[in-house]
DNA sequence: CGGGATCCCCGTAGATACTG
DNA sequence: CAGTATCTACGGGGATCCCG
């Protein structure tokens, strides 16, 4: 009945790990908005930054880099005045969408749920007293 | 001071969003540890300690605490000596594991990619020049 | 316009010690 | 065994200034 969840292998290993390093990328608190509003469209920084809302410029420069480095999002310079740079999804950018899109559909599915949950969080659960 | 936040267009912001709040929970560091230790089967504290390896018992306790909360693992208490908690994923749980996996095996499928562009970082891309 | 550099606050994770 | 309490260190993240 466990099968499902086959590729948990390698989640021991702090480091070296996949899915470890993978979801510190994620997992933070901007990268997934910028995914989710690049995966619209490209946007320039400050296109994003309005998208996005509630993020300053110094963590939306930081997270659009790591997602840089890391190969998700392109980032294109054009040399003229004013300077302009467009973000945009790369291929493996893209690619993670869908992955993520199934999380994101557990989480809307649930979370009422989850939050109920939390609500009713209060008295202890003992068994063979 | 930043109490003038209600910008309510923008602001699809922090809590509303389940994605955002889910993510924020299995985001961390030794949730999903947990929650691969837990898929196999039921464990008590320490089994999970052991299991992990690297987690800090602070750090255990406080995310077997979130999980608990959320309704994504059951505590179940025995009052006799010594003492013995199991955790075990309830049926919520068990629900996250294959979005969880299908990210997992993404992250296998790519890491090596990721790790690769990480490394190949350096040299600018100009248009338009 | 894009974003690096700097300063600072605060939450979070680790280590240790103590309790039931 | 299964935690909680306390203390500290580290780093994320906001604000601000400044430069290309």
């Amino acid at each position: 009945m466990r099968d499902n969840f086959e590729h948990q292998e390698d989640l021991q290993g702090a480091q070296g790990c996949p899915i470890r390093d993978v979801l510190n990328r994620i997992g933070d608190q901007w990268t997934l908005l910028v995914l989710g509003a690049l995966s619209k469209k490209t946007l320039r920084f400050n296109e994003l930054k309005r998208e996005i809302g509630d993020v300053s410029q110094h963590m939306l420069a930081r997270t659009l880099k790591r997602l840089e480095e890391d190969g998700l999002v392109s980032r294109t310079l054009f040399p003229v005045i004013p300077p302009r740079v467009d973000y945009a999804l790369t291929p493996l950018g893209q690619s993670l969408l869908q992955p993520l899109d199934i999380l994101i559909a557990w989480a809307n599915a649930h979370h009422r749920v989850i939050l109920d949950a939390r609500r009713n969080y209060g008295r202890g659960h003992v068994e063979g007293a």
